[in-house]
Order: C-alpha cells, then sequence, then structure tokens
DNA sequence: GTGAATTACTAGAGCGCTCTAGTCACCGGC
DNA sequence: GCCGGTGACTAGAGCGCTCTAGTAATTCAC
C-alpha cells in the first residue's frame, strides 16, 4: 500500500540502494546500461523520491522559503517567477501563506520548522529589527520594500525612476500640467513622490502634488479636490493602481473624458489595471528580474561570505488607453 | 552554525534524546518538572523540531497538500481558511501554486514528492479521469468545482441556490422583470443559469438570458446586447463579478443610473465586488465552511474506509450599493 | 606481466527525529 | 518481605534517503 522506497526499485533491478540513489541524483558513477535499468525498474514500481529523507540525509536542503500575501495579485506574480528562477538554480521553494489571521512571524516560523537555507520575505511588514534578527540565523531577502535592516538583503524596483518615467511619457505626449497624486505613508510613497518632484523642476514644470493614499477611497479623494480646481491640469499620475482606478472612475463621472480631457498613469500594472475596460496606463515592476535577484542573492549569502546588497532594478512604462496626446 | 539538535537540548537538560522528544511531543510519560526542566533547555539554544526529520520517523506526516491558482483571490481566502481548519484537526498544509507557467500537473508533483498524505485542490482543471487516478494513491478532495470522478471528494457550494436568492433578493425588492447573463461554458454557469430560471418561473416570471462569459469583457458585450433593447428589464444576475463589473461599467456609462434605473447582482464575493466604487451586491461562498469539509473530508478518508462524498454548502447574499427596490 | 589508474558498483554510517521495548526505582497489598 | 503495578526514564532500531570509503574488475603504461 504504501509508497514504493529506494530499496524496492534496488531489489527489482537488481542492484544495491546506492546505485539507485546514485541515478536518481543523476551523479556519476553508473553505466548507461543499469541507469537505464533502474529508471525502468523504479517506473514501473511507480517510485519517486522521498524529499524529505533526501534533504534529510544532505547536509544543504536547497530549500528556499518563501512568504507571500496571499490577496495581493502582485506578489502572485512574482512567486510564479520564483518558482522559475529558483529551480534553474537548482533549489525549491516552500510557500508560506500570510493573512489577516495568519501572521507574518507564524508564516516564517513554519518555514524554519521545514529547514529552509534561507528566507526570501515578499513585501513583509515586520519591523527591521525584527528582520535583522532573523538574518542572523540564516540569509533573508526582502523584496519590494525598501527597508534598512543589518544583514538583509533587498531586492526591489527604482521608484523614483519609474515616476519619472510616467512624467517623461506624459511630457513627450504634449502634456505641461501634470498633477501627482501621492501615497501617503504608503511604502514607495516619498520616492514615487520625489522623482515625479525631479522630473517636473527638471523639464522646467510646475509640480503639483496632491495628498492621496493606496486604496481607490483615497483615489476618489483625491479626484474630488482636484475637480473643484482642475486649473489647466491635462495629466496625472497616481500613486499605484487602486487609487487611479477610484481617481479615474471619479473624473469620468463628472463629465471628464479620459485621455481626451486627462490622461491618467497609475503604478504596479496589477491585473486591476489590465482590465479591459480600465485599461490603464501604468508603471511594470519586472517580476522576473525581481525573482532572478532574490534568488540568486539567497543562493550568494549561502555560499560566499559577501555582505548583503540592496539590488535596484528599473521599472518599465505600459502605455494603454488612458493616455494620449494633449489636446491644447 | 547549525541548528542545535535535540541531542544538543539532551545534553544540556540532562535527560535522553528520547525524553526531549516525549517532552515536545507533549507525549506522556515525563514529570512536570523535567519537562520543564527541558523546555527550558530547548529555549536557551533555541531549538525548533526538525520538522522534516520528525515526519521521517513516523509513519504519519499529517500533511495536507493544497494547490491552488496566485491570482485568484477566491482561492486566497480559501487557503486562509484551510489553514485554520488544518491547524485545528492536528494537520499541516504544503502549498503549492500553479500559474501560468507552472501546470496544475507539476504542483501536485511537488507535493506527493514531499509525501503529503491527502490533496486538496482548489478549483482544478485537470479532467476527471487524471483527478481519478489521482484518487488511486491517496484521497484527493477537489473544492470549489463541481466535478464526477472516481474516488474523488467534492466540497463546493450550491450555485443553483446562491441563483435563487440572488433572484429572490431581487424580486423582494419588487423587481419583475430579471434578466441573467450565463456564464458561458464556465464551472458553474449551468447551475447559476439552472437556479435563476427555476425561481422565476416559480415566482410566475419570464426568464430571460442573455449569453456571457466569466470575464469583465463577456460582461461588457451583454450589457451592450441589452441596452439595444432594454424592454423592461429592472434588474440583472450575472454570472460572476468578473463579468458583473463589466457590465456595470458598461450599463452606467450610456447613461443608466445603478441602482436607481437597474439593479446588478454578481456573484462569488470577491475583492474586485468590495471596492467602494464598485460596491456590488454579490453572491458569498462561505470559505470557512468549505475549508473546513475540505479538510474533514481529507482526514476522515484518511483515517475510515469510507466512501468520498460530495458537499455541498449553501450560499448568501451579500447586499450592497447594487441593488435597490424597484422604481416601477 | 606487474602496478597504477579508472570505472562500476556496494557496505554501512549517518541525518534528526519517533517509537517500541525495555530498565529501574518506588509503592501498596497481603 | 515478596510480588505485581506504576511512573519516569533510556537504549536502540528504524524512517528513506545521502555520501564516504572501500572492493572488484577492467584497462593501460611500460
Amino acid at each position: 500500500m504504501s509508497r514504493p522506497t529506494m530499496e524496492d526499485v534496488a531489489a527489482r533491478a537488481g542492484v544495491s540502494r546506492a546505485l539507485v540513489s546514485i541515478v536518481y541524483r543523476d551523479a556519476p558513477g553508473a553505466s548507461e546500461a543499469t541507469r537505464a535499468r533502474v529508471l525502468e525498474a523504479g517506473a514501473a514500481l511507480g517510485y519517486h523520491p522521498d524529499h524529505r529523507a533526501r534533504l534529510l540525509g544532505r547536509t544543504r536542503t536547497r530549500l528556499l522559503g518563501v512568504t507571500f500575501d496571499v490577496q495581493a495579485p502582485f506578489q502572485g506574480d512574482l512567486v510564479e517567477a520564483l518558482y522559475a528562477a529558483a529551480e534553474s538554480s537548482g533549489y525549491d521553494l516552500a510557500l508560506s501563506a500570510v493573512a489577516r489571521t495568519r501572521s507574518e512571524a507564524r508564516a516564517v516560523q513554519s518555514l524554519l520548522d521545514y529547514r529552509c537555507e534561507a528566507l526570501i520575505l515578499l513585501g513583509p511588514q515586520l519591523s527591521a529589527s525584527a528582520l535583522a534578527d532573523l538574518a542572523t540565523h540564516q540569509p533573508v531577502v526582502v523584496v519590494a520594500r525598501k527597508v534598512k535592516a543589518a544583514g538583509v538583503d533587498v531586492v526591489r524596483t527604482d521608484d523614483v525612476d519609474g515616476s519619472r518615467q510616467a512624467v517623461r511619457h506624459l511630457i513627450d505626449l504634449g502634456h505641461r500640467n501634470i498633477l501627482h497624486v501621492d501615497g501617503g505613508k504608503a511604502p514607495g510613497a516619498t520616492e514615487r513622490r520625489t522623482g515625479y518632484r525631479n522630473a517636473m523642476r527638471r523639464a522646467g514644470l510646475t509640480p503639483v502634488v496632491l495628498p492621496g493614499g493606496s486604496t481607490e477611497d483615497a483615489g476618489v479623494n483625491a479626484a474630488q479636490t482636484f475637480l473643484k480646481d482642475p486649473g489647466e491640469i491635462t495629466a496625472a499620475t497616481i500613486f499605484n493602481d487602486r487609487a487611479a482606478v477610484g481617481f479615474l472612475n471619479t473624473v469620468r463621472d463628472s463629465g471628464l473624458r479620459v485621455p481626451d480631457d486627462l490622461s491618467v498613469i497609475g503604478y504596479d500594472n496589477t491585473t486591476l489595471a489590465t482590465l479591459t475596460h480600465i485599461d490603464l496606463t501604468t508603471i511594470a515592476q519586472p517580476t522576473p528580474a525581481l525573482a532572478k535577484l532574490a534568488v540568486e542573492r539567497a543562493t550568494v549569502r549561502l555560499t560566499t561570505k559577501t555582505p548583503p546588497t540592496e539590488e535596484v532594478v528599473a521599472p518599465h512604462l505600459i502605455p494603454r488607453s488612458t493616455t494620449a496626446p494633449s489636446s491644447t
């Protein structure tokens, strides 16, 4: 009834258990003929190596623990990319979800119980000191959050540059009076605001920043403020997609046409932005690059004694239908 | 450098390794005093039992493997609920993500490599025969998909009843001419259409079904068809939230007011529906109940020799701001 | 035709736990 | 004062692998 073991395969192929191990690990030391015979015996029995036992015997587990928010589509993309990146480096992934009723500390502990060699935390909310504390035991890579914690690697996108690209795109379309709705105290808000301000000044334009936030409601509020006194504004860069969608809906309800009367750019390229009836121009964070770097940092830290680094990846603009040339 | 083992704790507490095992398993056979001393020694060393070794030694792994779609918010809710349900039954969860570049077969294989005792598959796309095949080796519980496969347990909500509730809600609000936009060949579409038809007929009303689908675009198309000839229609039940959002936007763009001129109900209660500027009345599937049943079925099948069952849970309506009393 | 190198394989100790089968007090009953 | 019972603890095998050391057989150098 129970699954076949290496012993069973060995018996069937008429070789020792050790040889079976060699074959399944793709290690040198077996002739082609035997290799084929062993694999055939294994297939006939429906044998699959027991991952746990395999890891136990080895000093290295080659397991990377990943915590992610089960409700964040952006992190879903990252997880997918991490699987690919880990595989090509010969590592395996262990997932641990974070949710309202399951804290990050809890998720991390469960990963450690499974003997993960390194931790990759997606957009963690843990304090810098908690992160530093974790990093004393194994490599810790924080993805998509700017944080300064001792011994912790950080992989993130360049938010200042992302905002710059958004502004650049609008200027190229002929816009001169461009608004920015900021993200309040959300992570990345400061950088995105700075990127916007710098790009505007460099182009000789006057920055106009409206207080906002990271939710649809924040976008709605900002839009209402904006509509009271639109001035000469013909375009807006919004902190993130969620706020942009709220902003978009409110502005359209008031009779303004997007993109004819007003161009709008979001940030994050979430699934929200890709919905056809929204089809929001936005700034995308390159998940494959982030994932590749995260795995790379984790494995490098595991094998060599190098100090942690902060890797910053360039985001890129995805033009969709909410931006158009200025009509003025 | 490496993590402390049971041996280390035993040495520090001055007892045998076996006793430490007893204490950490909360098994009988240790005095209160020793128990405290061992736990203290463990804490001092920062000891945590190695999950892998623990499972190896045991016949049962008490591990439930879960596959989920990393982009589906509804499944995110389920995963969260599954953690809670598994814990209270003394089981642990192993997560394996399904994504565009990571097939379900792949995800399942990885779970089996980790010696999961049972598989819980969230909204799987695998064929009935593939599912039946899997079920010959270990219990398989399919959640949120109606499927007839030999030896496979199914836990899902009653889609017929969900649709019935939606129609009932509208009738209670005074609506008589109610439209249904169907889900094409998406899972659940037939049941939801049937529920709508039955409820309408039972109330002596005439069903009107418009072809639709499961995406925003499908909703947009259905809305355009509807707008060409609105007739006396004052309310619509849509296959799911995504289609409902597309329908909603298109209908509003045409100048119709929701809910004043038209009431709209979605299905699934996804995060999409909860966005404040959408705030869609919808039918919710009770994730905690689904999760509890899924874990229960898996563990029951594991311990007793019972035939697989199909558990059907009642959904419930969540009234939001897209439904209102009929004005006619 | 002897010794070294190479190839193909095996024996067996470990990995960090669990768990069965003990051992060794100590206690009460008669 | 002997016996069985009970509670507290230990020895050691085993889980399914990996991996180091070692053996046997062949090939090659000269």
